[in-house]
DNA sequence: TCCACCAATCTTGCATACAAGCGAATTGAG
DNA sequence: CTCAATTCGCTTGTATGCAAGATTGGTGGA
């Protein structure tokens, strides 16, 4: 998937030095990479590389867990109602939506819990492991997902968060074993509706930049 | 601390557009931040940042000390050799050399024990906090922290991860109790050693760029 | 008919030129 | 003498121009 600088440049109505910024930044945030005088491509993760984003998200989600005290009781209503929110979309929503639901629960977990710091990097690694899925055409199981996210918040209201921890990590392992990283990827398979302009009329916490 | 893109520039004999590439990079990184239209800086983190960067490393490094399971003994034995070089330098180095030996620690082991994406976000963190400990003054105990290295090792190498985990997290707990984030930061305190010429030559794997 | 080679075209990489804004120094008034 | 306002210079922000390289289409030969 082929982002070339001029045609970008042509639909944001920029100069090619913009266009050319936006991308180095998508770059170092593990978005996009640039092939030598031929173009800025979408990443396409191996299938190492995908099981290091995955690990990844395991060490530090749960260890965010681990680490965490006792946890604000307006911070865990917010997180219920998002779960709630999120049962809603997944029964009726577009796969983008359900997407979205599904990876702003991370964020806002991480939010609620830690430091800006600790969120920006959960939230790239985050957009990292959604790429994958499309690009590994993962089973797709939302419902599993939400209900995890329940347990997770069940064992966190219930002040034991070393259980959460382990919850986090297996939901995490259940993501990834959802993945079929044996097969070669399809390259385009749901990038494009992840990416359509109607994607981006309805914002996400994954698809916006750090402040 | 301002780095004028024209003086970058003519110091390393390229264009002002290459200097803004790698500058909008370690700004990607947080290492450098613009202010428009008056220059770059190197980052002066205020005491929160300093926190949240600390507990970052707390999360993260005790998480991955959990999640690993037995470690190859090879990778052991690199890891005794760094420390024991450390021990040397940190009885005879200057303060350049001790704090890029005890930071390189903390990379190493993530590169023995996790993958190339956790090693890349500690490398930041450390480079983070290292900047936190020029700028506000630290003790640096570097004898303490090498004993920390240590005991974290001993740990690892009897297989009780868990102990290392929490050794870990006290060992950064202890490096951040160091410091006097209750006084305003002194600017330039260390920064210029670190930053200087001769210490360029002396490349670290905290100041190489990610490949 | 198929393959190899060559040229034209398109793309990024990099430097330079111009515009806009912030800051410091100077000048004037109180 | 002090303080405020204005102007000048230096810095970044942005666009454009040119060169190097890769890809693709065409052509010639086997």
């Amino acid at each position: 998937m082929r982002l070339g600088e001029t045609m970008l440049a042509e639909i944001f109505g920029v100069s090619r030095t913009r266009v050319r910024e936006a991308m180095m930044k998508l770059e170092a945030r593990g978005i996009v990479h640039v092939s030598a005088r031929r173009g800025w491509f979408v990443v396409e993760p191996s299938a190492d590389d995908a099981r290091a984003a995955f690990h990844a998200r395991k060490v530090i989600e749960a260890g965010m867990l681990m680490a965490v005290g006792t946890i604000p009781q307006p911070a865990l209503a917010a997180l219920r109602a998002h779960v709630r929110e999120e049962e809603d979309i997944v029964r009726s929503g577009s796969v983008h939506d359900r997407t979205c639901a599904l990876g702003d629960f991370h964020i806002h977990l991480a939010d609620a819990l830690s430091n800006p710091l600790l969120t920006e990097i959960i939230r790239d690694l985050t957009a990292r492991t959604v790429l994958v899925s499309m690009l590994y055409q993962s089973v797709d199981d939302a419902a599993s997902s939400n209900a995890d996210h329940a347990a997770i918040l069940d064992a966190m209201e219930a002040g034991r968060n070393a259980e959460a921890a382990t919850l986090m990590a297996e939901h995490i392992g259940r993501v990834e074993g959802g993945l079929d990283l044996s097969t070669k990827p399809d390259p385009l398979a749901g990038l494009k509706e992840i990416l359509s302009p109607a994607a981006a009329a309805r914002p996400s916490v994954l698809t916006r930049s750090p402040s």
